[in-house]
DNA sequence: AATGAATGAGTATTCATTCAT
DNA sequence: TATGAATGAATACTCATTCAT
């Protein structure tokens, strides 16, 4: 019984969580009423602050999910990539770039709202945002001892390939033009790798730095 | 008489435009009502709906500020620098960050507030943001027609330096722990132009690749 | 077994009763909402609704308790202090004031939330207020008749001593900082029974008109 | 102009204040919508937060206005009676009672509403009550210093005859069956005087120690 | 009998905007 | 021009009450 309950607590939890996600997604936390959530959801609007104290820790659950799910997929697919440092990075950028996709809404809604989260919603998002960076800073490291990659700052690197995923959000209405995510995503590969890989190593990776995904439009070159 | 008016109306303008960026950049511009607008900028509430029609209008032109200014000094650093597509570039990088860094609390206003303009006040913030590229891709393409940089695709990589100027505002919080601007944009650059140089000409800009300001704290590597 | 069925309710009435005055009492009916009293009893929002129908009748049993121990203990030392009306009336009183100082919370919620009570309550709890009178009505009318108190307005007279019992409550936070219940009650004693008594036969009652209990800080005079 | 402005913000005051206390007084503060006092006193909503700053300021302003009223009119009134404290006491108890009666509904609020008001607004409360004592504390110690009162504790005494001024308000219900202000009046002074005064004086005020104004019905006795 | 999840009506408060002066 | 008093729509949040289990 008390497994039946906790369950149902938790679909109420996904249910309204994933309802204001799509509405605030859209229209900024702002602009969304309590009430037009609960409607979304289908619950009543005091359920919701059973479940979640008040409106900012609604919006500060949607925008963690995110990082949660960037946390979850980006070490797996760096793991899962195996030992060389090129490859590594590489599937951890894509992983952070296909994470960001499907929270697209979602991801723009941090930038959005993250001042009116508190001090202490800020502060947890931003530790959580860098312990996103950890595996991809760890590919950096690795590649840089391995040789394979030229010794710039790793984690200003890696954050710059954070802002790149990001930007896939952020920037949707400009990509969008000119890439699908495949796209985006290969020729952001070829730009930064291109230029991280040491030049003696850079035919080892044909594939990665000749994006055969040509933009879907006209687009770029 | 017509000119003292008009000045005087600037004047005001100015000073509105000047309380409302520090003001908003600060707390968010929901933060922030009308009345404290006109307390921080020594006029009445009802000047500034003379001025600026309404809130969002107001918000409209503080960010449109930040592109006007990013407007007026990347061609000019562009222009400055010369043929050089190498030094060009990285100019017209280090006008832009500068810029923001002037603006940061308005530059992060940008993104907070976009959603809330309106149709036509986004469009007029993207058909601006896409001027401001402009020159950028100008140098870009410049480079690699002259061979210096390798054939990327322009205006993604433009796009990146853009987004990698505005990160100097989002992350302002992560950076300055690490960072003042002069780091900032010397470290970027080197990443950066550092790909993007084809490798028989880095060695011709060697000021650019190996960063002289070191980081202002333990920093990466 | 229907006794002991119904020994049950009346512990969870008196439980529920118990909890709700003691938190009532000190922040008042409106500021404690049921879940709150539910906590406090250890048993559930529905079970208090099974055994008060609505929140106002719960304050309502709240409140008509008081008056109920008012109406056990005054007639009751009325009678066991015999036919001198001096001495009744003094041991009414002294009852009246040892009550409400047992409820003391709760006299007080009686004035607060009175008119929340509805048109039936408040007639209710009039009525009860009034039998409570009594007794004490009584007693002044026979010492008027034996010629031992002066001959004034008998209900008005005691509602007067009702109304300083009730003022131990309502004003406890003044009369605490130099009475004890014992010295009020003998010190009121003084006041009004020596203004009732005829002179010529205050000297048979100087116990009660030369109150020994001093007030416990600086007081009197 | 800003005389007129002044007296214009005065004015709205007012309005909001006696609406307020109208409203308020009958069904209670709670029971009393913001919106119900703006309509009642012709203004919006928004205007009474200019004046008073949220719903609790406005009850402590119009329960403080009793207080202030009984401030003005009790030391006017022991004063213009002279140098007689049997004639003071019983004219400040009567302008106490007559001011109470001016606000009976404002008056009952204060006992109403008082925990409500947070520990600021209590203690003002408290401190304005106590005040109002002062002018008739004073003629109670000069009666006891002249022979003219037997010797009761001053402050006691006193807290007694301003219980029993609010005893009008509170329990109008049940004394306006027996008598109007006069006769509650009268009537009082005839039992606390004639209590008050040493016996040998009594003959001095006959016309205080026998209430001609007879009960407006059959009354008591 | 007992629970507590679910409901949704009700309200204080804020603030962009207007307009008489 | 310039003011700021006045407006009133909009919304987060609470909590008494119900009812399926």
């Amino acid at each position: 019984m008390r497994t039946a309950r906790a369950a149902r607590a938790d679909l109420r939890t996904r249910q309204v969580l994933r309802a204001a996600a799509r509405l605030m997604g859209r229209e900024g936390a702002d602009a969304v009423s309590m009430q037009a959530i609960a409607d979304e959801a289908g619950v009543s609007v005091g359920l919701i602050y059973k479940y979640f104290g008040n409106k900012q820790d609604l919006v500060l659950a949607i925008t963690v999910q995110v990082l949660d799910d960037v946390a979850m997929s980006v070490p797996a697919a760096v793991d899962r990539a195996g030992d060389d440092a090129v490859l590594a990075l590489a599937a951890g950028f894509r992983a952070y770039c296909e994470t960001i996709d499907e929270h697209r809404h979602a991801a723009v809604l941090t930038y959005r709202e993250s001042k009116t989260l508190g001090a202490d919603g800020q502060s947890e998002l931003k530790r959580r945002e860098v312990a996103t960076m950890k595996p991809l800073v760890g590919a950096v490291r690795r590649g840089i001892d391995a040789g394979l990659f030229t010794a710039v700052d790793a984690e200003l690197m890696t954050y710059d390939l954070v802002m790149l995923a990001h930007a896939w959000a952020l920037k949707h209405w400009y990509f969008e033009r000119s890439f699908d995510l495949e796209a985006y995503v290969t020729h952001q590969t070829a730009i930064v790798l291109g230029g991280l890989i040491v030049p003696e190593r850079r035919a080892d990776y044909p594939a990665l730095l000749r994006p055969s995904a040509a933009p879907h439009t006209t687009g770029g070159r």
